[in-house]
DNA sequence: CATTTTAGTAAACGGTGTTTACTTTATACA
DNA sequence: TGTATAAAGTAAACACCGTTTACTAAAATG
């Protein structure tokens, strides 16, 4: 069984070069100039063998994004445990990371957002974590009253359907931008979210 | 001179005539499936015949949204000065109407949101005094002491860029509400961005 | 009436996502 | 070891796309 093993691990290492080769070209280019063309070129194989790997762009694009938020989810797990902070505190580091995160990654985040924005996108496990975290998050920032199961997506979705707004719209300015006046823009967001979401700090 | 006016108006009339068949395909069929070629079968010219009118796709879709700027515009025009409400009030109307707007017209509100967060896109006149209108709304609300030009720049960045990203992700999940699980939802939304600006009703 | 300007077009260029039909390669079995 | 079979990969095509070059027909001008 150990060459069908092995056959099975090229195929594996295959479709993972064209994952991140795709990545690459996502960040260098932007996701509008990404081309299943351009991925075969990048590969070194003919555009036909990307569909022996996966059903189409789409779907493609899509595994892509999920491998992003992989990574975020291992360099998470990764963090010291910051117990020393108030939820409202975590919470709010959570969102700076995100736009960050944005930021250092533009033309990557630019993917992910247009895909998740498309109607037929689901999240794939990766994210689904991610939001469950977040979920988290929220509810420990909540009076017990409002840690209802509805109340907290409510809070959820405004979370992060704003925070997606606000970062792309950041993204458009950033390079004109100095590290002061960017900071202070980012801090007024992060204290528009904390109001926002109607939850005080304790101190 | 005449005839030369009577060119001119006939340039206009199937410049505006593109115009309008453009936004119909942008409308029914979403931006990304729009092309110049059906553009052109649309108003029945070959699809050179569009660059005699439009530098590119890119300018024409710009003033397809100028245009939708405008007609809101117009509509607003249109309104009874509802003076009886309380600037918190009207900011929440406005807001209301925004998100009302994008569920009326999804495909052209996707087109609008997904062209204002590219990068080389600049407002128009039509937007740019929509965005004016809003900063006075804002402004309305803040106490004296916070109307200073950076503030209030700060608030409408924010307002308009969670506004879009909220109202893109309702976008996707609407066919699956109730009418009464939108209304809540939309009601949250309000309540987050007025908290999130920290002013409150006066009543 | 001839000339020049204007408006419009056919056809092409270089690209796109995707599929059909084929070839090469390598495994499995006799 | 030689041959049948399955797997992996590809060339070429299809039907699009945005845009441009080079041309034609029509209309206004002198």
């Amino acid at each position: 069984m150990s060459i069908q093993e092995r056959k099975q691990r090229e195929k594996e290492a295959l479709r993972n070069k064209i994952l991140q080769a795709a990545s690459e070209l996502v960040s260098a280019e932007g996701h509008e100039n990404v081309s299943i063309r351009k991925i075969a070129r990048a590969v070194e194989y003919s555009p036909r063998t990307i569909y022996l790997y996966f059903r189409d762009k789409e779907h493609l694009l899509q595994e892509v994004v999920e491998a992003g938020f992989e990574r975020t989810l291992s360099l998470r797990s990764k963090e010291p445990a910051q117990e020393n902070l108030t939820p409202v505190q975590l919470l709010r580091t959570r969102l700076a990371a995100h736009v960050h995160n944005a930021l250092a990654h533009p033309n990557f985040y630019r993917a992910v957002v247009t895909l998740i924005f498309e109607k037929e996108y689901t999240p794939g496990p990766a994210q689904q974590a991610i939001i469950d975290q977040t979920r988290t998050d929220i509810a420990r920032c909540l009076p017990p009253e409002r840690r209802g199961a509805e109340e907290i997506d409510n809070a959820a979705r405004l979370v992060f359907s704003t925070a997606r707004g606000f970062a792309l719209s950041l993204l458009k300015i950033n390079d004109s931008l100095t590290d002061r006046k960017r900071q202070q823009i980012i801090d007024h967001f992060l204290d528009f979210m904390i109001h926002g979401l109607q939850v005080q700090e304790e101190q």
